[in-house]
DNA sequence: TGTACATCAGTGAACGCGCGTTCACTGATGTAC
DNA sequence: TGTACATCAGTGAACGCGCGTTCACTGATGTAC
């Protein structure tokens, strides 16, 4: 794609977010600004404004590529887990290590999306990373590796266990050295928690009291489009 | 205290902690500004800079004094643990809430603190969360509540499931409405972590391979104080 | 007890900076006829 | 195929802002004699 000399980009919205993202990983997910990606890019600051509404706008739409690119990652790990007969525990343990050996390869993008807040209101990634988890959760209580009554909510123990390691790594609140070790560690993770769910022998009290962010998108998203007018978040 | 009308302040260290303390509450982590804090204090800029070298040696010594302080708490809350002969268990659960609860309490300082990095390379906190969890995990071991091959490594295993669960909340991540149901959240994910350790038949390969960034502060703090010549860190 | 003086903890003005965003504008593109 | 013109995607200057930090200074404190 030759955009030399051109007065006109071609695809100034995604260089900007090149940019922005190169940005992040050479500065930090807070150390740059809309006018260094437009630089970069070797564009006037205004013209972004005909691309992002603001910075903001620019940093969220970073973040929602970032988590499809993350979510259909994560899938094809799952595919590609070892175990003859695509054990679902295995293909969590992939999961998992995909999910944490992601953010230790890209810890400043990795720390400014997992932050959260930052996706907007009406995001719809295509595979979102908690859709992933919540599918392959699915498929091991379907397998039997998991008691139908510890099933429902699973995913936000499973979730808390993998993203505080990975939130834990990356802000260097806890140093393992080489990725091998990693993974054994992610894996004892992610095994601890499945097992510990496995021997539950009481649904949680008043269940479902979580959910998660996305989820929530979704069906607000949902229903606002089959009756538009009770949006109340246009 | 009165501190009015005096050119002298008095503990203008502790002021302009606490005042940065209120800003982070108010405007969030990043939000404020050392010259706020000042002014908030009712002093010159200028004057800060005989008692912090600099914003960043502000932000940290407030992180330093809140993780002192959330240590100390999450000690209490093991001991006022429910269950006869302090079950060792309880006490798991109890540390858990607490730490869970503090982030909710507190969301902007928690994402300050949380977020790490901004921890002094020479801290030495008297009581640090991180110092807790492991005592209270030996706790549980000699109890014969934990395998003494899983004993080793156990508290990251542990942490990663309470931090991530606390962190997803604090970032809006997942939801969770009412303080019960919160509660009754934490002590899912504790309990799965630590059944599913206590289930473990061979000790993780290779181990001990993580260290958390507290504990090789300490250990080289204390090599630097008796072998001072030695000292990297000056 | 009184005084000289070093030290400590403030002041206030200034530095240089880069930021996000707006505005009136203009060059390029593409479509209708 | 050629031309008129609406639309789109840029430019560049300017706005107002608050920031962290430094500097020469001064008022208050406390200690030695």
């Amino acid at each position: 794609m030759v955009t030399k000399g051109r007065y006109h980009h071609g695809d100034l919205h995604s260089a900007l977010l090149d940019a922005a993202e190169a940005l992040v990983r050479e500065r930090g997910a807070d150390g740059w600004s809309l006018r260094e990606a437009s630089a970069r890019v070797g564009v006037s600051p205004s013209a972004s404004y005909h691309h992002f509404a603001s910075r903001d706008t620019l940093v969220r739409a970073l973040s929602e590529r970032t988590l499809a690119w993350l979510g259909e990652r994560l899938r094809q790990e799952c595919e590609r887990a070892p175990g003859r007969r695509n054990d679902p525990q295995q293909r969590l343990i992939a999961l998992g290590r995909g999910y944490v050996n992601w953010a230790l390869e890209d810890p400043a993008v990795a720390r400014l999306v997992l932050r959260g807040g930052a996706t907007g209101p009406h995001s719809s990634i295509p595979t979102h990373p908690h859709d992933v988890l919540t599918a392959e959760l699915d498929r091991l209580a379907e397998a039997g590796g998991l008691p139908a009554l510890a099933r429902p909510g699973a995913e936000f123990v499973l979730w808390a266990a993998i993203h505080g390691l990975a939130v834990l790594l990356t802000d260097g609140l806890i140093h393992i050295d080489g990725s091998r070790a990693v993974d054994v560690q992610t894996e004892r993770v992610v095994r601890a928690a499945l097992n510990g769910l496995a021997q539950e022998t009481s649904p949680a009290a008043g269940w479902p009291a979580a959910h998660s962010a996305h989820t929530e998108r979704l069906a607000r998203h949902r229903s606002s489009q089959s009756t538009p007018e009770v949006d109340e978040n246009h």
